[in-house]
RNA sequence: GGUCCUGUAGUUCAAUGGAUAGAAUAGAAGUUUCCUAAACUUUAGAUACAGGUUCGAUUCCUGUCAGGACCA
């Protein structure tokens, strides 16, 4: 149990002996007790005053005497400073929790929980490559199932591939157009590269006809709608769902050469899927689901034929769920999918990795399945995140102000290379070894920089501060660990003597540096619970950061090898010994490697 | 027109309703005969505005302003 549980525990457990009253745990506050006062850990004690009638220095003073009584073995001395009652907790104490922790590979993860959760993210469209968005999107996605899996959860990552659908029919047509034949091997290009390009050039010739159309004297909204390639592209659409063969086998082609181009990139970022739904499977599941809407009077039908459902009473929009020439719209594929995925797996929850544009939309699927009675409905969770953004706002691919997502990561690596270079400390290192340095040091930035932001909020990515690699950053966290791993390779854990030192650890044996670092060890747990609670990997990024800034300020102050004692001399290396570990863990599960040197 | 999100140092980000609002970076000043200086130490600098609830508000509520997203 962590020792704040165990504080919370112990007042409960005192409070309840003292004044027969009975206070759940969870309504305890304890924080850790400030810089320039006393303790480890504070009891709030404003929320009880009332309750039990008693002045806080009263409260304070008889359940500070009660915890002490009562738990010799955890707490030394306490001080009240106005409504905060700190704890001292036993220097033996902390010596005891290193001792038991710092050899166990498993330290801070959970043992399974029974519960199957689903994590959908990535999700493409198969008519450009990824960019600096779909980054975010890959690495949240990816990092939440980690941490949820970490916390007992068995988890199913799974993907919607976006491949059909008029978007990929305007980069077809422009291939025809233009192409003469060309592909990624005749070109040498990446083949979501080579696809993507069609699709601008689609868009160009688009400009350019709307801009003749509208010369000849065609008002604007017309030439829009009438131009040519766009005529050729919706046909083109149409014919791919009659199932036109020429048609269905440019389709396939030409997402086979986006497929080959997403799995080098895939690969390099480490995202990976247990299931892939691609939407020319499910783009017409939904459709007997509407039929059932009817029958059940959720839907209903308006004069053209059309179908909708009434969310007012929700504080929503009425929403169509079925056109009036029969074709489904998109919420109805997506609750296709969903009873679909439920049918797979029965999940407990399934998770949508999703841009916050579409709020609304994941708010009226579930909506939407809770009142056709869909047992998949209740677990539905829209995990949103926020846009990225540039320094001179957002992101437009007309505008080519988009950042490729292929492009940063080598840009990453070379600035990785280039520092690597500089600091010479691995010459000795092959050319593959130092391929997967870069590789590491590079992408541990860029993951590193996309994660360690709230998902919910939208952040700015600045090329130049974002390839720092000093301050609140992978490689930083990257480089103690590699740092202690130079320690431990030299110092070599075995010639040390591990023996059960807790009894010479009197208190106030522990430095503050020392006790600081083993004090944020121990929450570890703590902060990976949490993670996984709120689904957000950025607090665990940022407590890795911490803790290696601690680790960092220790190891300037303190030496290892040459310790004052041997008791000193084993508890430290055990501290280094944790918190690499706990390092590794830690940026592991944000889909980060760690280097043994760097 | 309606719904939702976000406003914190110059900049990018933190802070379960709790003590003196933390970091990073940029700025200023330092640290290497000593376990990796991609490091460490010191320094200056911020809660958009106005009310309300509370013993206590960056946090909750209302309004204003600013930025953004979505629905038809």
């Amino acid at each position: 149990m962590s020792i704040v549980a165990q504080i919370k525990k112990a007042a409960a457990g005192a409070i309840a002996a003292l004044y027969n009253v009975n206070v759940e745990e969870k309504l305890i506050q304890v924080n850790a007790t400030n810089p320039g006062f006393d303790g480890d850990y504070a009891v709030v004690l404003f929320g009880f005053i009332k309750q039990l009638k008693k002045s806080p220095d009263v409260l304070g003073n008889e359940i500070g005497n009660y915890l002490l009584q009562n738990n010799p073995a955890l707490f030394t001395s306490f001080n009240l400073v106005k409504g905060f009652l700190n704890l001292v907790v036993a220097d033996a104490y902390w010596a005891g929790f290193l001792l038991s922790n710092y050899a166990d590979p498993l330290f801070g993860k959970s043992a399974p929980n029974g519960k199957k959760v689903m994590v959908e993210y990535s999700s493409p469209n198969t008519n450009k490559p990824l960019h600096l968005g779909h980054l975010r999107n890959n690495f949240l996605g990816w990092s939440t199932a980690a941490i949820l899996q970490a916390n007992g959860y068995d988890v199913i990552k799974s993907c919607i591939v976006n491949d059909r659908g008029i978007h990929i029919c305007k980069s077809m047509i422009a291939w025809q157009l233009f192409a003469n034949g060309a592909t990624p091997a005749s070109t040498g290009m990446k083949g979501d590269h080579f696809v993507g390009d069609y699709y601008v050039k689609y868009n160009d010739e688009y400009k350019k006809q709307v801009e003749l159309l509208t010369q000849s004297g065609i008002a604007k909204e017309v030439a829009e709608k009438e131009a040519a390639i766009l005529k050729a592209a919706q046909q083109m659409l149409l014919d791919w769902e009659a199932g036109d063969p020429e048609v269905v086998e440019l389709w396939k082609t030409m997402n086979g050469w986006v497929y080959a181009g997403f799995d080098v990139t895939y690969k390099k970022i480490g995202s990976d899927f247990d299931r892939t739904y691609y939407e020319s499977e499910t783009y017409l599941l939904g459709k007997g689901l509407v039929e059932k809407g009817l029958q059940k009077g959720v839907f209903y039908r308006k004069e053209d034929g059309s179908v909708w459902i009434d969310l007012t009473a929700d504080g929503l929009d009425e929403k169509l769920v079925m056109r009036k020439d029969g074709t489904s719209v998109y919420i109805t594929q997506d609750i296709g999918l969903a009873v679909n995925k439920y049918e797979e797996y029965a999940y407990d929850q399934s998770i949508y990795v999703v841009g916050d544009e579409q709020i609304y939309h994941f708010k009226v699927l579930k909506l939407i399945c809770q009142k056709l009675g869909l047992p998949s409905a209740d677990g539905i969770y829209h995990l949103s995140y926020g846009m990225v953004e540039l320094p001179t706002g957002k992101m437009k691919s007309r505008e080519g102000t988009v950042v490729d997502a292929d492009d940063i990561i080598g840009e990453m690596e070379a600035i990785a290379r280039q520092k690597t270079e500089e600091l010479g400390k691995v010459k000795d290192f092959t050319e593959d070894e130092l391929a997967e340095l870069y590789s590491t040091i590079g992408l541990g930035a860029l993951k590193f920089f996309l994660l360690r932001v709230d998902p919910k909020k939208k952040m700015v990515f600045n090329p130049e501060e974002s390839i720092d690699f000093h301050g609140f950053t992978g490689p930083f966290v990257q480089y103690t660990h590699a740092r202690i791993k130079s320690i431990l390779r030299k110092l070599g854990t075995n010639t040390v003597n591990f023996f059960d030192y807790t009894d010479a650890i009197a208190n106030g044996a522990l430095l503050p540096l020392e006790k600081a670092l083993i004090t944020q060890l121990e929450q570890f747990s703590v902060v990976l619970a949490d993670c996984a609670e709120v689904q957000d990997p950025s607090k665990l990024a940022i407590y890795a950061f911490n803790l290696a800034k601690t680790f960092n300020s220790f190891y300037t102050e303190h030496s290892i090898v040459g310790a004052e004692s041997e008791v000193k001399k084993a508890l430290r290396l055990q501290l280094a010994q944790l918190t690499a570990q706990t390092l590794k863990t830690g940026m592991e599960l944000l889909g980060i490697h760690v280097p043994e040197r760097m």
